[in-house]
DNA sequence: CGCACTATTGAGTATAGTCAACCGGTGTGG
DNA sequence: CCACACCGGTTGACTATACTCAATAGTGCG
C-alpha cells in the first residue's frame, strides 16, 4: 500500500523515515496535539514518554474491546473509526479520528477499552502510557491544563452529536458531518472544500444513526441541488452556505 | 431513606443545616463524588478548596449559556438539567444531573458555560473553583486520576447515549431510559424499582431525541403491558427483564 | 375558583427504513 | 488475460415508525 498510495497520505509529514525515535518535538501536529503551549524544554520531557508509535494496517485494529487500558493514542496519520459491536454482529460506530486527536479517553474510567478502534486507512499513532503521562501532568501545569480541555473537548463534541442525533433530521445530520469533516481538514491544513471521505456511506450512516441508503439518496440530492460534488468518495463542497442553512433550520 | 421522608427529598444528608460550611468530610456523598479513595487528611485538604456550596430553586439557572467558566458544581442534593437553547428558543435538553455527579465539564475547553443548568427541584451544589482543584491534582495523585476517571466516565456516558440515539428504536431508548434512572438512584441508596422522575414528559423526549407524545404513548404502552405502573410521575417497574429485552431487541 | 401546565389519546401524514434490483470498479483465480 | 465474484454505491417501490395537529382531561398553584 505504501509506494503507489496517491491522495491517501494524510499529512505534511517531516520527511525522515529514519528517526522515528523523535516524536512531538519534530512532529508538525505540535500545534494541535498534546504539545499545544509547551516550551521546547517541555516537550523533550513528554518525548520521553512517548514510548513508541505505532502502524496499524487499513481494516486492522489499533486495539480491541475488553483490552486492558494502559496508552492512550494520538492519531499521527491516517484515520480511525471506533465500533461498538453489538453480540449479534452487527457494529455501531461511535467515532471517526483523524490527526492530531486523541483516541482511548474513554478506556480510563472503565480500565478497559470499550470500544474497538479500526484504521480506515493506513495510519500511524503516538503511544501514551497514561500512568507516565499523569505523572508529567502533575509536573507540567500547562500540560495538565491542556489535557483536561482535550478531554472537555472530547466531551463538548460528543454532546455536538447527540443534540443532532436527538434533534435533526437525515439532511440536517448528514450537512453538518460534512461541514463537521470540512472544518476537521482545515485545521490540519487541508481544503476545507475538497477532500476525500474516509469512510463508507454504510459507516457515514451508522454513525448518524442513518442507512446507507439514506445517506447515499442524500448525496445525490445534495449533488442534484448543486450543494456539493462528489464522485465516489471524492467531495467538493459548492455552496457551504446551504449545507449550513440545512442545519439551521432543524437546529 | 430513613422513614417518614417522602420519596422526593433526594439525600440522606447529615441532618445539620447550621454547619453548613463543612463538606466532602461530613458527606455522604463521600463514596460516589470527588473524595472516593482519599484518606482523611486528603479530604480535608478538598474540603478547604470548596469555597462554598450553593443552593439552586427549582426552575432557576445554576449557570448560564455564555457564563465565563471558573468552577465545576458537585451535585449535593436535588437534580439539574443542562439545556442547549436555539435561537428560535426551542430547548434541547443535553443531560440530567442527580446528586454526586459532577456539572461543567465540558465547559473547561470553551472557558465559558456551553449550555444552562437549571434545577429540576430545590437544590444544592458545591462549588469547586477549578484553577484550586486543577493545583490539588497535582498534589494528590490519588484525586488526579478520579478526577480523570470522572472525565471519562462523562465520555462513555455520552457515547452511550449517542448509540441509543443512534440505534435504538423509540421504545428501547425509553426503555433504556428507565433503565438508567433506576441503576442512578439504586446507587444513591434509593429503591432501584420505585422512584419519582424528576422531569416532565417533554424533558425527557428532549433528551431521547422524541416528541413528548411519544414519550406518553410508550408509558402508557408498558404499564399496559404490566412492564411498569406509572402515576404522573410515580414510577414502579414491575417487569425490569422485558425493559432489558426491549433494549437488547436493537441493541 | 380558575388558569396554566402537564399529560393522554386519536387521526392523518411524512420521513426514513426495508427489501430488492442493478451498476461499476477492483481484485482474484483459472 | 479474461471471467467472475465481491464490495460499495445508487435507485426504486413499499411500509412502518414516529411526528404533527388537535381535542380533552387531570393537577396544582396563585
Amino acid at each position: 500500500m505504501t509506494s503507489t498510495r496517491p491522495v491517501h497520505a494524510t499529512i505534511p509529514i517531516v520527511p525522515s523515515p529514519a528517526t522515528i525515535k523523535a516524536a512531538c518535538s519534530s512532529c508538525s501536529l505540535q500545534e494541535l496535539c498534546l504539545p499545544v503551549g509547551l516550551s521546547p524544554s517541555d516537550i523533550d520531557r513528554l518525548d520521553r514518554i512517548i514510548s513508541s508509535r505505532h502502524t496499524t494496517r487499513r481494516g486492522s485494529s489499533l486495539y480491541r474491546i475488553g483490552d486492558p487500558f494502559r496508552s492512550l493514542y494520538a492519531v499521527r496519520t491516517g484515520a480511525f473509526k471506533t465500533i461498538d459491536l453489538s453480540e449479534d454482529g452487527s457494529e455501531k460506530i461511535t467515532g471517526f479520528y483523524l490527526s492530531g486527536e486523541i483516541l482511548g479517553l474513554d478506556a480510563i474510567s472503565t480500565d478497559r477499552q470499550n470500544f474497538s478502534a479500526v484504521a480506515l486507512e493506513d495510519s500511524e499513532v503516538c503511544v501514551l502510557p497514561f500512568e507516565h503521562l499523569e505523572q508529567l501532568l502533575r509536573e507540567i501545569p500547562t500540560l495538565q491544563h491542556h489535557f483536561h480541555k482535550i478531554m472537555s473537548r472530547d466531551i463538548m463534541r460528543d454532546q455536538g452529536l447527540m443534540l443532532l442525533l436527538a434533534g435533526m433530521k437525515a439532511d440536517a445530520r448528514l450537512s453538518s458531518f460534512l461541514i463537521g469533516l470540512s472544518q476537521r481538514f482545515a485545521n490540519l491544513g487541508y481544503s476545507a472544500m475538497r477532500f476525500r471521505l474516509r469512510m463508507t456511506r454504510e459507516e457515514i450512516g451508522s454513525y448518524l444513526g442513518l442507512t446507507l441508503e439514506t445517506v447515499s439518496r442524500l448525496f445525490s440530492r445534495f449533488s442534484a441541488e448543486g450543494l456539493i460534488r462528489i464522485d465516489r468518495r471524492e467531495i467538493e463542497i459548492l455552496d457551504f452556505k446551504a449545507l449550513r442553512a440545512i442545519v439551521e433550520v432543524r437546529e
